[in-house]
Order: structure tokens, then sequence, then C-alpha cells
DNA sequence: TCTGGGGTCCTAGGACCC
DNA sequence: TCTGGGGTCCTAGGACCC
């Protein structure tokens, strides 16, 4: 059976979720800030048009916000986790068969449907998604998973599209590549794009004509798939189980200041480690290496000092308090005093799953297993809230660095206190 | 004053092994 | 004087993605 993929993507998605809750924000230029309110990760097609580039300091529009002219918000990850797996969830009525890629996006296996419905379906997620949750998006449809990126890219592109593109037929794709810019093409990034306009390749036209074995032996393997992809071979398989088989977990945040102090910096890597082993534990996982990394401000015209250290275990652990027992230590040789720190943290790297696992020698252990003590942590925190219970190392009190969010909104769908209140206008 | 966080895959080169 | 061939593992760095 010929594959057939249809990657939806809800557009400016950050955006959206604040959108269904504030409607006042429709039509306005909207941007949502990275964590920190440091930078501008989302936009709004009309903050576009204002010529705000993606990651764009927020310190440089504050003009605009003040006089009123563009809106911001703080991220807000508990309202597009749960808005995401909403958005998931509509998916998968229409597919047994569905990848979630990322937060915003995913892959949806249509095979077996006949080719003249493929339109009329496309059509029929993107209203349900869009009434079911509030979120716009974009589908596009073709047979490797790269085409269907790219009909993706033209249903949001082309108006005249509506917002779903079926890009199954040979003829029609090799119309809209030649359009379109390389680019654009999924996996083709900046630096390797200019190298292909170099040997005057400029679209994805011309890319997906070049033979594969030149792209290979002049650029690399990865992108010799790519082409394959645009000639209709597929060769990027469906991940199953992604989101469950992450092989490191990093947590890591920048500071909303620079912070100094030995103290400040240790309980940042306590909150991180902490975080990290809760995430391996969701995963059903364990570790045995770790790394801790700790960074000065690469902006600053100031002595700058990167340093990391790895750490390992006997055996794989999930237990946070065997992690926390190696930071102090690790810290210890890692840190420099008289630099103000900027960035800091925990990567758990290794992973593996109780299965397969290699028991150490001279241990009694024979199989790494879930320690009681973190399942009633997690149980409680679970249902009381996240960091009811936590390490006392990683600080009672707000720490200096902890992020800056001012202009976060309401976690409308994850708090109750936070639930929309509808009554009788006076 | 103010610039994110979390991932993946591939390659080259060095150390080391027999 | 003459000094192979084949392999693994690890790490750093580059490139990409959202």
């Amino acid at each position: 059976m010929k594959p057939v993929i249809a990657l939806c993507d809800a557009n400016s998605f950050y955006c959206s979720c604040e959108r269904v809750f504030d409607p006042t924000l429709i039509g306005r230029p909207l941007g949502v800030l990275s964590n920190n309110d440091g930078c501008i990760v989302a936009r709004t097609p009309e903050l576009k048009a204002l010529g705000v580039a993606m990651g764009t300091p927020a310190f440089k529009v504050r003009d605009w916000l003040e006089q009123g002219v563009i809106d911001l918000r703080s991220s807000n990850y508990a309202l597009y986790g749960d808005m995401s797996s909403r958005f998931m969830t509509v998916l998968e009525q229409f597919s047994p068969k569905v990848e979630v890629y990322s937060i915003d996006e995913a892959f949806v296996d249509l095979a077996g449907f006949p080719a003249d419905q493929l339109q009329g379906i496309g059509a029929d997620i993107k209203q349900r998604v869009q009434q079911w949750t509030g979120l716009p998006i974009g589908v596009g449809i073709s047979t490797t998973k790269t085409l269907a990126k790219l009909a993706n890219y033209a249903a949001k592109h082309y108006p005249a599209t509506g917002g779903v593109v079926d890009l199954t037929d040979p003829v029609r794709q090799q119309r809209l590549m030649d359009i379109t810019p390389v680019q654009e093409v999924w996996g083709v990034g900046n630096r390797i794009a200019k190298r292909l306009e170099q040997q005057g390749i400029r679209t994805a036209g011309a890319l997906s004509r070049c033979k594969p074995a030149w792209i290979r032996k002049t650029f690399s393997i990865v992108l010799e798939r790519t082409v394959c992809e645009l000639q209709g071979e597929s060769c990027i398989p469906w991940e199953e189980e992604t989101t469950g088989n992450k092989h490191q977990i990093i947590c890591s945040r920048s500071f909303g200041q620079a912070v100094t102090a030995f103290d400040d910096l240790h309980a940042a890597l306590v909150s991180f480690a902490s975080r990290a082993c809760e995430k391996l534990r969701t995963q059903g996982k364990f570790a045995r290496e770790a790394m801790i990394l700790i960074r000065t401000d690469p902006f600053r015209d100031a002595p700058q000092y990167n340093a990391n250290l790895s750490l390992s275990l006997p055996e794989p652990t999930c237990d946070t308090r065997r992690w926390l027992q190696l930071i102090r230590p690790g810290l210890e040789k890692i840190y420099r005093e008289g630099f103000g720190y900027r960035k800091a943290g925990f990567m758990l790297v290794d992973l593996c799953d109780g299965a397969g696992f290699q028991a150490d020698l001279w241990s009694a252990q024979v199989l790494p297993e879930m320690p009681a003590m973190m399942q009633v942590v997690d149980a409680i925190n679970r249902r009381y809230g996240k960091r009811t219970l936590k390490p006392a190392a990683a600080g009672l009190t707000e720490r200096p660095w902890h992020m800056a969010r001012k202009l976060l909104s309401p976690r409308y769908t994850t708090c109750w206190e936070d639930v929309m209140k509808v009554g009788a206008g006076r």
C-alpha cells in the first residue's frame, strides 16, 4: 500500500493557545516569550508583518509594548502542554497511527484512503481541531514526511489553499517545489542552504533533481535522505514511541540575573536534577551517567567561564537522592569564584530501561528498581501540585536564579483557581 | 538593564586493542 | 634497514529540528 502521510501543524501554536482564552488578542500582533521573558519564540502573522523576527530580544520591542502596538505573553507551558494533548487526541480519531513530532505538530498515517478523498479528510481534520480545541491548523498531505512538510508549508503560505494541501500528485509536487526556496525544505538549515546556493541550487525543485550519490559525496548522508524523500522515496521511518524513548534528559535554565554564590548555583543544580529524575521516572527509565554544567553570560563583555563535569554511579538509578549526593562535590570541582554565572544545567545521559541491564559484579542489585520513597514523592506531587515535596537543598525561599515571567497568562485548563469564570454582566 | 530550552543524528580524530 | 591491517569506543563539534 502506498504511504500517505498528513502533517498537521498548529499555526503560531503558543500564540493561538493564548488567543483561545483571551479573544481580545485575536487580530492583534502578539508574541510569546521564552523562559525568563528573554526573547520572542512565537509570533502571530500580525507580529511577523511588523518585521519582528524569531528570537528577537524582548527589550527591542519594549516601546511598542508600552504604546500598545503589540501584546506579549510569558510562556505558559502548563497551558500549551495541555492544549497540545487535546489537539493530539482529536487527531487520533482519524487514524490509529499518529506520531507526535513536537508540541504543535504530528504526522498522521492516512494510507488506505482513496486518493480522491484525501483533500476532504484533510479539511475534516482541520475543521474538527478548530471546533474542538479552538486551534487553527494547517494540513499537508503527501507520500513522504519531507513532502508532507512541504505540503504543510504551502498550506500555510498560500491562503487560497484554505490551509489544506494534498500533494500526492507528482506533477503538483514538482510545480510547488520549483517555486519554493530551498531553505524551506525540512532538513535544510541556514548553513546548508548557503552552500547549496553556491552550487546554484536555489529551489526545492532543483534540490529534488540532484543525484543522491553526488549529494552524499558533497554534503552528507543526511541531506541525501532529504533528496530521496523529495523524489518520493520514503527514508524517514515512523517513530512509534518518540516521547517515551529519549536518550537523554536535560534540565537547564538561564537565570533571571547573574549568580555568583556557590550555594545559589548548588541550589539551582539540585532543583534541575530533581526535575530531571522526575522525568526519568515518568518514562520508567534509569541512568548511570549524568553531567552538570555551568556557564557565564556570553552576551556580556566580562570574563567568561564554562565548565561541565560528568558524574557516574556504579549502577543505573532513578533515585533523585543518589544524584544529589554527587552534585556538591562535583560543583566544588568546577566552581570558580569571581564569575557571574548565567546558566546551569543537569543532564542525564545513556538512559536504559530495566530490561537488558548489565548488573555490577559486586552489587547485590540484580535489576534497577524504583525506590518506594520516590514513588511516594511523585504521587504526592501529582496530587498536590509540582514541588509540594522537593529537596531542601533546592532552597526553601525564592532564589535570585528564579525565572522572570512578568506577563504570564492564567493556567486556564490545568489549575482550578485559574479556570475562567462566567457570569451575567451588570 | 534586557538575548530560550530540549532534543536528534552524523563525522572526524584520537586512544586503544589484537 | 625493515614498521600492517582491522577494529572498537569515546569525545567534540557541527548541523539540523521545534
